[in-house]
RNA sequence: GCGCGAGUGGCGGAAUUGGUAUACGCGCAAGAUUAAGGAUCUUGUGCCGCAAGGCUUGGGGGUUCGAGUCCCCCCUCGCGCACCA
């Protein structure tokens, strides 16, 4: 043994690879599935799911083992508690930064990423999760990929019917419908419309990957520019993606996130004429109401009438504004968005309730991407109206009347309709309710719900990720035929972006050529796409002929009582993306009959960031990055496992502390000396103060809490607590002289899911020398223990006596006295009469077990 | 600006329905053991005070026999959205 093996308190590097060879070999881990010979369908199922990895080329951080030890101890919990436990692992591969990282180190992508991939496998098989890695998937496999271009291709042949359910395109060519009426409907359709264009990456972007007017992957500038795109009609979902929202045991605040990101509005729509002319510009308002103040109306400056509206007169400013709203970024238009700023383009609306002329004006507070791209501006009440008609000396009219002491001017919550005919005296949602029917009445508007949520914009002009399974012919698009599927990217030595929109793929001449006359197309999917559906994937990873086997899925997804997954653990930055994209993605395969339940994840829980020690970021340039290998080396796996979770609760962000891994480490070694102990010459062999005896009552009463508490703690996920009960438990058997086997096999068992090779090395340990008191097979077969509340019951409990709400004295009772007997004992305490200063109890509260309050 | 969440010892953090605030761990101190210990074990450890006792859950008010927990006002920090009509 050399002197660093010396030092350690527990030879856990020994052992932890030991037992994890073991499990491997045995297959410890196997999750049968619905007619596999060994599956037991009496058992309900448990899916507990993990946000799978971008296998990046730095390995695991801290951050990952976080979230997959509490999957791992609720997963091993469970599955002692007799469910059939899901917990699978895999891939996120395609995409952005894993094709950066090929390019930076000069190698093919599919090189870096299958190294990357061993190394994370690897680091994972280091901390002894329980994955059934025969269901290991990669979104980059080919057998994997060509799943998702197998649902793009349904997202492709379908629409959205009446009610709002997908539906095959099938039925509308049934219904005679044109091609180009088809089209227009599908979910995955070919737009050309003004996308987010990163130069730097080389692709565009979806509006959830663009932030502050930066690319979210690098920090990159992105411009608007038109462009021919795939994009995923996620909008025909907007009002099923909120409603849905409602069942799921999700984190409030990611619900909220979802909501506001999908951005519902109530409001109407207000059609309004040209003055001299035939035009109408139509807006959106959540304030008809207020349609009597409407003094002006202001278009965004990309508004296709603009031109066509402008006088003579004011074309030149219309022109110049144009332009310089045109060459802004996204970034300098938002930070320059404090001055309002705006050109009238000479030409007037009418307004329709009043026959008013209103001048029309053009200003970039008013988005194209929003609404109609124009808004009737009531400055009495609306904020950015009241500052622009003040900047412009524009009219500001009141037709609401705040409650009493308010000023009217800029005030924007309901009231009392005023100075507005028919409306007036209406309370805001009477007034909103009878001008919709007037409109509505007149042909002149209608009642409408707005989404802020866009499309989804789902091409990349990149080489690492899926292709699409569409060609062209003739300038139509048309999917391949499902047989054609895996479509494979060419093999290219050159596969880095072309630096204009071409995509790379366009390099690879005889892959884009299809036939004589149909060319392949060049744009591939987002890093998205493969995501969105890997959790349906596990259920039945191998299967080659389907994208998940019937009854697996039913089983899997659709069993337990809510059904789809379980449980899924990870981090708030896919709040918008991710998780809205693949509850998307869900519902089409629901609609279309594919999958048993309208939502994949039942249960949602985020882990809080682990800071550095400093309190601040982990981050390289900070200097503050811990790396588990480091932490494994040192202390061992199960001490990175335990101390992850004993940082603090689950949710919440964390800094790091060394001293505190040792904290847990010392715990584990404390347990390790319950089981052994070393002689002169360092070697461990069984302890003696082990013993076939029977547990005494104080030490039966501790270990049955422990057992009470963990399975409860797991069942919420506060590990941090029940870590702590077990160190409670621990700490009463140390300093018992006697340790009684059956107790220390109990609280192993207890142990198990948070530290699994320590658990299973001392279960083994005793095996040798208490053959008979321990099964053989792995801990982790073994069934999860029962408390006995009995044990928990005790004769004298301790009761607090107050005064006055006071602490002043305590004392222990019998567990069965009656309140008038512990109120008989409380008055008798000489600190309870000292502090009464003689004076008569007007009052005395007792709670039994707890505590007596006199009040004088 | 709007929305959400959180403020408890020197530090990470515990506290059923309102019922002993500070569990557990870190750190610190003393002792035991040891050739030695950055090992282990034991004990102590919120603050002020010699003590009796008093004070204490961001600050202020309130409800209550009793408030970290419930209500009102304010402050600070973190996160999200950010001209969404």
């Amino acid at each position: 043994m050399s002197s660093s093996e010396q030092r350690k308190a527990f030879p856990f590097s020994d052992f932890e690879p030991r037992w994890q060879a073991e499990w491997e070999s045995a297959n410890a881990f196997h999750t049968p599935n619905p007619g596999d010979p060994d599956f037991d369908a009496s058992k309900p199922k448990y899916f507990v799911l993990d946000m799978f990895p971008y296998p990046s080329g730095q390995g695991l951080h801290v951050g990952h083992p976080e979230g997959y030890t509490a999957t791992d101890i609720i997963g091993r919990f469970k599955k002692m508690s007799g469910f059939n436990v899901l917990h699978p692992m895999g891939w996120d591969a395609f995409g952005l930064p894993a094709e950066q990282y090929a390019i930076k180190t000069g190698q093919h992508p599919r090189t870096t990423t299958e190294k990357n991939i061993e190394g994370f496998r690897g680091q994972l098989k280091r901390l002894g999760f329980a994955y059934d890695w025969a269901r290991e998937v990669n979104t980059t496999d080919p057998g994997y990929f060509k799943w998702t271009q197998w649902i793009f291709l349904k997202l492709y042949h379908s629409y959205v019917n009446e009610v709002g359910k997908a539906r095959p395109i099938a039925e509308l060519e049934a219904q005679g419908l044109s091609r180009a009426e088809i089209d227009a409907r599908r979910l995955a359709y070919v737009s050309e419309a003004p996308v987010n264009w990163c130069p730097e990456l080389g692709t565009v972007l979806a509006n959830e990957e663009v932030v502050d007017g930066k690319s979210e992957v690098g920090g990159f500038p992105v411009e608007r520019r038109p462009m021919r795109q795939w994009m995923l009609r996620i909008t025909a979902f907007a009002q099923r993606l909120i409603d849905e929202l409602d069942g799921l045991d999700w984190p409030e605040s990611i619900k909220l996130l979802q909501r506001n990101w999908i951005g519902r509005s109530e409001g109407a729509h207000v059609t309004f004429g040209v003055a001299d002319g035939e035009d109408t510009i139509t807006v959106f308002t959540t304030r008809p109401d207020t349609l009597f103040g409407a003094t002006y109306m202001v278009l965004s400056p990309e508004h296709p009438l603009v031109p066509k509206l402008t006088t003579e007169a004011q074309r030149e400013a219309v022109e110049v504004y144009q332009k310089s709203v045109a060459s802004k970024s996204d970034l300098e238009r938002t930070e320059l968005a404090k001055e309002k700023s705006g050109v009238p383009t000479g030409a007037f609306a009418i307004n329709p309730v009043n026959e008013e002329k209103i001048p029309i004006w053009i200003a970039d507070y008013v988005l194209m991407g929003y609404g109609t791209g124009a808004i009737m501006a009531v400055p009495g009440h609306d904020e950015r109206d009241f500052e622009f008609a003040q900047k412009f000396e524009l009219p500001i009219k009141q037709v609401v009347q705040p409650p009493e002491g308010k000023d009217w001017q800029g005030f924007t919550d309901d009231g009392v309709a005023v100075h507005s005919g028919f409306l007036d005296g209406l309370a805001t949602p009477e007034a909103k309710a009878k001008i919709t029917t007037w409109l509505e009445e007149k042909g002149l508007g209608k009642g409408t719900v707005n989404f802020k949520l866009r499309d989804w914009l789902f091409s990349r002009q990149r080489y690492w990720g899926e292709p699409f399974p569409i060609v062209w012919e003739d300038g139509e698009h048309r999917g391949i035929p499902e047989t054609e599927l895996p479509l494979l990217p060419p093999t290219l030595e050159d596969f880095k972006p072309t630096g204009t929109p071409e995509p790379p793929l366009s390099k690879a001449t005889d892959w884009v050529q299809y036939s004589e006359t149909a060319k392949r197309e060049l744009n591939t999917m987002p890093q998205w796409a493969g995501s969105c559906w890997y959790y349906l994937r596990y259920c039945d990873a191998q299967n080659s002929e389907r994208f998940v086997g019937e009854a697996a899925e039913k089983y899997w997804m659709g069993g337990g009582k809510p059904g789809g997954v379980d449980l899924y653990v990870g981090g708030t930055e896919h709040a918008v993306l991710h998780l809205l994209y693949a509850r998307f993605w869900h519902k089409v395969l629901f609609d279309l009959g594919y999958v048993s339940t309208p939502e994949p994840f039942q249960r949602l829980v985020n882990q809080g960031l682990i800071m550095g020690e400093d309190g601040q970021k982990m981050s390289k340039s900070r200097g503050n990055v811990v790396n588990p290998d480091d932490v494994v080396s040192e202390y061992g796996a199960d001490s990175l496992r335990l101390y992850e979770m004993f940082m603090g609760p689950l949710e919440q962000s964390k800094p790091w502390s060394m001293k505190g891994v040792e904290g847990v480490y010392r715990f584990l070694a404390r347990v390790w000396r319950l089981v052994m102990e070393v002689d002169e010459e360092g070697r461990w062999s069984i302890s003696t103060a082990l013993k076939d005896v029977e547990i005494d009552k104080p030490l039966n009463k501790v270990l049955h809490e422990t057992i009470k508490k963990c399975g409860e703690d797991i069942e919420k996920l506060s590990f941090n607590t029940g870590i702590s009960q077990m160190m409670v438990c621990t700490n009463a058997f140390t300093q018992s002289e006697v340790r009684p086997v059956t107790g220390v096999l109990t609280f192993l068992r207890v142990l198990s899911p948070f530290a699994p090779h320590l658990a299973e090395e001392l279960n083994a340990q005793i095996r040798t020398a208490f053959p008979a008191l321990v099964p053989e097979g792995f801990v982790s077969d073994l069934t999860w223990p029962v408390f006995d509340p009995a044990a928990l019951v005790e004769d004298e409990i301790e009761v607090v006596f107050q005064v006055n709400g006071k602490l002043r004295d305590k004392a222990r009772v019998p567990a069965k006295a009656s309140k008038e007997e512990i109120e008989k004992i409380a008055l008798a305490s000489a600190k309870v009469q000292e502090f009464m200063e003689g004076k008569p109890a007007r009052k005395v509260i007792v709670v039994p077990g707890k505590l007596v309050n006199v009040v004088v």
